[in-house]
DNA sequence: AAGTAGAGCAACCGCCCCACG
DNA sequence: TCGTGGGGCGGTTGCTCTACT
């Protein structure tokens, strides 16, 4: 059966709203609340179709739309966000207060693709051969690198991870730390585990510590070999990173600045599994 | 000053999910 | 259980502005 329009499109307006029809809009907003979205523009005495009504209001009309230049630490946590949720814009606009999904995707496609671009280092993708990935796992690659960024291998070969409830998730829930004796430690995560305790950790506004770029260019260029304290297991996890990084001494997650983030990968790429697969270094 | 290219952004399109009858 | 419609989401388009030649 073939779906009806959502709105008649003849003898709507198409195009950039006019200040008057912002004004209508927002006036009956305002005085009725949206309720209906299809029946509003009629109500309202509006020539549009609900769908755009709707855009209006809540990607520029809506009185908590925070406007201007987004900020260098709006920026960071976008990268961040983006890093762990993929182009999920919405999600990533909710932990983003006054910023909507529009704005957000925009920002990613005219700035923010680029500042990554500049600092994405070559990859040798020769490592991650899609023989060496279940194609129908729900993982996501990360390899680190020298410079400490990290790309989406699983993504390149497989196209973007897609949300918590995609029908392609399977319920494979293995995650596993392998490490090549060359260049790179790579991090296979489950992300229907990282989604879960992502969704889980929505009410923590603190969920995501301030990460720069000196976190892993300064902070992790000293050392060779870390060893974890699996949080609460009294395990202990030896992670070593091939680009001579962290610090020798033992990690227990609290007290500095650098254990600080750790904890934080730890949580997004180590507690989000349950399983460790850890492979000979 | 005029033409062109690129960037930025608002808005549209089409698909998907979910509530409801 | 299934069909339907509304709302939401991500991808894409196309207009406007600005920088450059």
């Amino acid at each position: 059966m073939v779906r009806a329009p959502c709105c008649e499109k003849m003898g709507l307006k198409k195009g950039p709203w006019t200040p008057e029809e912002d004004q209508i809009l927002v006036s009956y907003i305002q005085t009725n609340g949206h309720g209906n979205w299809r029946a509003l523009p009629k109500l309202a005495g509006l020539l549009r179709c609900g769908k755009s009504c709707r855009l209006r209001w809540t990607n520029y009309l809506r009185p908590d739309i925070k406007r201007g230049n987004f900020t260098r630490e709006e920026e960071d946590s976008i990268i961040q966000l983006h890093e762990m949720l993929g182009n999920r814009w919405s999600a990533i606009a909710a932990r983003l207060p006054g910023r909507t999904d529009n704005e957000i995707k925009n920002v990613w496609h005219t700035h923010l693709k680029k500042r990554l671009k500049n600092y994405q280092p070559p990859q040798n993708s020769k490592k991650h051969s899609k023989n060496n990935l279940d194609s129908k796992a729900p993982s996501t690659s990360r390899t680190f690198n020298n410079s400490g960024n990290f790309s989406n291998i699983q993504e390149d070969i497989n196209g973007p991870v897609t949300g918590p409830n995609s029908p392609q998730r399977s319920s494979s829930e293995m995650s596993t730390v392998t490490a090549d004796s060359t260049a790179m430690t790579t991090i296979t995560i489950d992300n229907q585990n990282m989604f879960k305790q992502l969704d889980e950790m929505d009410s923590c506004e603190s969920f995501i510590p301030e990460i720069d770029e000196s976190f892993w260019t300064d902070d992790l260029s000293t050392g060779d070999n870390s060893n974890f304290d699996m949080e609460g297991t009294g395990e202990e996890l030896q992670v070593q990173f091939p680009f001579s990084s962290v610090k020798q001494e033992s990690m227990d997650m609290v007290g500095t600045k650098l254990e600080d983030d750790m904890d934080f990968w730890y949580n997004v790429f180590i507690k989000s599994g349950d399983l460790l697969d850890l492979p000979e270094f």
